[in-house]
RNA sequence: GGCGGGGUAGCUCAGUCGGUUAGAGCACAGGCUUCAUAAGCCUGGGGUCGCGGGUUCAAGUCCCGCCCCCGCUACCA
């Protein structure tokens, strides 16, 4: 096999936040790559960085009172703590606030501008004029400006309520997040790379099929490519923290145009450090460059990226490999449900291996999300780790401690070469990150070891002086058969496999060490090696990570029913009174649908015909298409207002209106009149 | 609405080119064992392979239609 030469990154962690387990899916799931490839003999390297520049660093150092360079050094710090707990191993973890990173972007920079992609445009941007800095959409709240809508405190790029997408300007009533001023619309001039020079290029490139998974591709077949692409704003003006575009002073570089950039900063840092040439990795089509990404960073990796290397020169990446997000018990990560897990508050309660081994046992090459059910993590640490993996050692060493490993190796009905000849399909499923079928297949082992053991019955042997020979054979064996899987596994359990090569006096460092079977090493008394899942630390590990202001809410006796202020948010309470004359005005009924049709040409409505008791009928138009079936309709009770003013439409003559409530799209609920009401009963 | 992914045992999933009686792990039940971290081994129960059609000697697998779930994404009004 020829050795190749690797370059691997995963995603540049925020300098503004710790690292969670959510990210730590991507790190593991790269490192496990990484030390794969590495025991494969590949030259191989890991490369990741803190990325630090951008308005949310600049505000939080004002806030903290301390210099942005102070901040991130302590989060850089930090986050290499964190990924030290959880053996994640880089050959260098840098910051894109480097020298070497600000040097290889104006490379860039300067061969886009070259290329003439670079072009100029005034834009109309909200300013904060207290704080003094410009405002990025997320840190404008308002109105929405849906007229239809017009739910409160909803962000500038779009309203989370009707889904209406807006520019922060068009905001009503728009306030400063920063500040709570309103702000003032400024001009500032911004810089825009025309990505659609490039389109030809990236719509090849994408869809070679060589590069991304089949679904990434096509996503961006269907969303990017079937037209024109749009213009990239890199710049943001001062103040900013970041890097001062060169030949544009008073502007910096837009924080996701130096991130990626940081993957080679990063490589250069590293080469400078080890006499390395920088060239030779990121210049050289003979080395191969794999990205590791979540999902929600797709397009800056598969379009924007791309198109800054092609035109500085750089090599592009062989494969960028996308995953999904981690959810906890099928769930989004929650504060308030204490299941937002930062990595520093699971290691202080469980075990980092135990992690990497359930992720491990999850992943695939697919993009799906990963679901951490709790007890399954439990389970699955428990029973295969403990039970089978490390039982297969705990339940042989002890019976030859001290002594050495059979020097030549014993008849074992074929199953150390069972296990050998399984190398090259599991070797074809790390390099393909199918992760979860390599673990199904290594525990197969594991499950034949442990037979192994069982028939041989070496408790029995030992207490017969003249059988000890065979005591050991079988020791032999089963440490063997243990040896063997701990190899195997040793990209996701590097701790495990120290203390393997602890008990059995050898290294692993090379995948084919699976293949020859240790003899004549000294074995030593056993150590405990694994632990199981304590539910009390799971438990506490939840407790530690609810958000506090959660917790307080726990003790309103309404908290129990979980019921958000956005229902009010979205629609806030009429502040005006009505009288009762007003009320009555509106006559509400109760009616049965007695029929109800889908609507030619309409996208939301539903045609139903209501009795109203007796000969009582209305026809009624009623936008509820998105959550209703018609046939499911057909016999139920509803409320209508009975009275309401007849109203042409396009399908028809409406004479009525369903009472119906929440924000629309998939959230439109019926009212129930309860048991007992009978069509044409009045509602007051 | 569009795109993508999915629906197989209580749970998590495997199931190749269509081919024997649809499998594994976990969980459960019974037994064995008592070396091992209340670990291990054996046996067993448990399935309308989302629904309906079609192709075929043969369909979990291929084709058509539909339903439901998840993710992404957009619009109409």
């Amino acid at each position: 096999m020829t050795q190749r030469r690797i370059l691997v990154t995963a995603a540049l962690p925020y300098a503004n936040g710790h690292i969670h387990i959510g990210h730590l899916v991507e790190y593991i799931q790269t490192d496990i790559w990484v030390r794969f490839q590495k025991l494969r003999g590949h030259d191989c390297r890991y490369f990741c960085a803190d990325d630090t520049h951008g308005t949310a660093i600049m505000l939080r150092a004002r806030k903290e009172n301390r210099s942005e360079v102070h901040l991130i050094a302590d989060m850089q710090q930090a986050h290499m703590r964190d990924f030290a707990r959880f053996d994640v191993l880089f050959d260098n973890y840098g910051s894109t606030n480097s020298e070497q990173n600000r040097e290889v972007c104006h490379e860039v920079w300067a061969a886009i501008r070259k290329a003439g992609l670079v072009h100029e445009k005034e834009i109309e941007q909200l300013f904060d004029p207290e704080v003094g800095t410009f405002l990025a959409d997320r840190f404008v709240k308002g109105t929405c400006p849906n007229p239809e809508c017009n739910a409160p405190d909803q962000y500038g790029d779009s309203c989370d309520k009707c889904g209406h997408t807006h520019s922060p300007s068009e905001l009503i009533n728009p306030k400063s997040t920063l500040s709570g001023a309103t702000p003032v619309v400024k001009q500032a001039l911004h810089l825009f790379v025309r990505i659609e020079d490039l389109h030809e290029f990236l719509a090849d490139w994408t869809q070679s099929g060589e590069h991304l998974q089949p679904e990434i591709a096509n996503y961006l077949k269907g969303h990017f490519l079937g037209k024109e692409l749009r213009d990239w704003d890199v710049s943001r003006p001062a103040p900013y923290f970041g890097f001062e575009i060169p030949d544009a002073p008073g502007n910096y570089w837009y924080v996701w145009f130096d991130a990626p950039i940081g993957y080679i900063g990063s490589t250069s840092e590293w080469c400078q450090a080890n006499g390395e040439d920088l060239d030779k990795w990121w210049k050289n089509p003979e080395t191969e460059i794999h990205h590791f990404i979540g999902k929600d960073i797709t397009y800056f990796h598969t379009l924007f990226w791309p198109a800054m290397l092609k035109t500085a020169g750089f090599s592009l990446p062989t494969k960028v490999h996308v995953h999904g997000f981690l959810t906890v018990d099928g769930e989004k990560m929650s504060k308030s449900k204490g299941t937002f897990i930062s990595a520093a508050t699971f290691a202080d309660h469980l075990d980092p291996s135990g992690f990497r081994y359930f992720v491990a046992s999850k992943l695939s090459s697919k993009v799906d999300d990963l679901d951490l059910n709790l007890k399954e993590f439990k389970a699955k640490v428990d029973s295969d780790l403990v039970g089978k993996v490390v039982n297969i050692a705990s339940r042989s060493a002890k019976f030859i401690a001290g002594e050495t490993l059979c020097d030549e190796y014993p008849e074992d009905g074929g199953l150390f070469q069972q296990g050998a000849a399984l190398a090259d399909k599991l070797a074809e499923a790390y390099e393909n990150c199918e992760y979860s079928n390599a673990i199904r297949e290594i525990m197969t082992l594991a499950d034949a070891a442990n037979q192994y053991v069982e028939s041989k019955e070496p408790w029995k042997l030992r207490k017969d002086p003249e059988r000890q020979q065979e005591v050991r054979e079988v020791c032999s064996v089963a440490l063997n058969l243990f040896w063997q899987i701990v190899c195997y596994l040793s990209p996701v359990l590097p701790r495990l496999a120290a203390q393997a090569e602890e008990l059995l006096g050898a290294r692993i460092d090379k995948w084919s060490d699976a293949q020859t079977p240790l003899t004549g090493t000294s074995v030593s008394k056993y150590k405990h090696m694994f632990s199981r899942v304590e539910e009390q630390k799971v438990n506490e590990m939840i407790e530690e990570s609810k958000d506090e202001s959660a917790a307080a809410a726990a003790v309103d006796p309404a908290a129990q029913y979980n019921d958000g202020p956005e229902a009010l948010q979205a629609e806030p309470m009429t502040e005006e009174h009505c009288t009762i004359e007003d009320f009555v005005k509106v006559d509400m009924r109760v009616a049965r649908v007695i029929e109800a049709n889908h609507v030619e040409g309409a996208d939301k409505l539903l045609q139903l015909t209501l009795s109203l008791g007796g000969d009582e009928r209305r026809n009624v138009f009623a936008g509820i298409k998105s959550c209703y079936n018609p046939e499911d309709l057909i016999g139920r009770l509803v409320v209508c207002c009975a009275n309401l003013k007849p109203r042409k439409m396009r399908f028809g003559l409406s004479e009525g209106m369903v009472l119906a409530c929440g924000p629309g799209g998939k959230e439109i609920f019926l009212l129930n009149p309860d048991d007992g009401a009978k069509p044409g009963m009045r509602v007051h």
